[in-house]
DNA sequence: TAGATTGTTAATCGATTAACAATC
DNA sequence: TAGATTGTTAATCGATTAACAATC
């Protein structure tokens, strides 16, 4: 259990390609799943969406996995990415916040089956306390710290409204979680050896909003709906 | 209203400039709603959690709208940052899939503040259709055609179960929709053109629990819950 | 062996960063 | 003018891609 690789020599892995092992991972379970025992980058590297030569230099940070003219065992690759990403073990989280968004998350499904466990939901507000929530029953925030420490938790979610976060965040931080996953539209600002991942629906439009300018191209052509091209006011609330 | 800007060269700006100009309008609208008139590079890239030499280079692609000495007019930048993503006019937007997560999105007053106006809820369960979801009625996705056509509708947000994606995207793309956002944990295929943004809860997990793991340091250490290294197994379910 | 496909190399491309000249 | 801060340059770093030698 110690050593985790035949050939163990300290790994660095781009964070692109970290980020991309997940994709892989359900592609594989994609695989298996419709009976596929084997298959060559290209066909792995279509089910994931990239090309196939990002696919074998991201495979190539973890080791040799695969049979030269034959290609991978899907199996075997899926539990070498799943070990590599972490996600053969059990991750317990709690979630922070169980507004709209907060109860989506709780109900998502695709948490537990990917190897994650929502151990608490938590949120400051009492009207709350006490409602199940996918079978679980949300409690007050103030019992964050002695549920970190019950369930060993390193990973949080914060989907509170954005002026709560940064205390939401200190607070999961100075209990010891030390990975929090952010959907409030805050910059948190953390110590350093703790990773923030955030996900912001408005930002995502934005950019594609961008993008789709451009399309309907540059400065003339049709611009939907209500344009107000030089008027100097933008109205952006604080959640 | 035809040039966009005094000194018109088809600019044109890196993705991850793209992608941070959303973070720095959130951070000026939040300065000018405290007050502030004036920022330097070093407050806003403070404000927005970035450096302040990336955010310079950042703003130095769409022009020069600060002063040598002083700074940036906080008013002034905001609004060459929101037309130069395009939020100053109003885009609409329809959902498709109203779930948990649907729900939430619905919900999700930080769309409406930021530009974008959700025209219509669609969903392909007729049991869902009539319900209210915050004031806009949900309706049978086969209205998705007519609705894209009445208002114009360019951006199109996936909600529905991984299964059901590529088929929403299809129709979306054949409506005219030419931008997605898409939160179902699928890969979407679509013709040159059209705009995919991604957003998968799972992945973002994943991702952390990746460095996680690393910090637990490497193969040693205390491994939180149900340890299962060494045993092949792994199951993922299809959503 | 011949055909297929991996794993790796090297070239290219894009993003980040530090430093500083320009200039208010 | 002196101090401050932008906008830009150039160096560095990391990610992508194509090509192909290694090898099943």
């Amino acid at each position: 259990m110690s050593a985790r690789n035949s050939s163990e020599t300290a790994r660095v892995i781009p964070e692109a390609t970290v980020a991309r092992l997940p994709v892989y991972l359900r592609a594989l379970t994609a695989l298996s799943e419709s009976g596929i025992r084997t298959c060559s980058s290209e066909e792995l590297a279509t089910a994931a969406g990239v090309n196939s030569a990002k696919l074998r230099k991201d495979l190539s940070y973890l080791g040799s996995y695969g049979t030269r003219g034959v290609g991978y065992d899907v199996e075997y690759l899926r539990y070498q990415i799943a070990r590599e990403i972490g996600v053969t073990q059990d991750w317990p989280v709690v979630i922070v916040g169980i507004g709209n968004l907060g109860h989506a998350l709780a109900n998502y499904s695709g948490f537990r089956s990917r190897g994650f466990r929502v151990v608490a939901l938590l949120d400051a507000d009492p009207e709350r306390h006490d409602e199940l929530v996918a079978g679980v029953a949300v409690q007050p925030f103030d019992d964050l710290e002695s549920i970190v420490e019950e369930h060993g938790v390193a990973i949080g979610v914060i989907a509170t409204p954005a002026l709560a976060a940064q205390n939401v965040a200190d607070r999961m931080v100075a209990a010891g979680i030390s990975s929090i996953l952010n959907f409030a539209p805050a910059v948190l600002t953390v110590p350093e050896g703790v990773d923030v991942r955030k996900v912001d629906l408005s930002i995502e439009l934005q950019i594609l909003a961008y993008h789709e300018q451009r399309k309907a191209h540059g400065a003339q052509g049709s611009l939907p709906d209500g344009v107000a091209d030089g008027v100097p006011e933008v109205t952006e609330a604080a959640l």
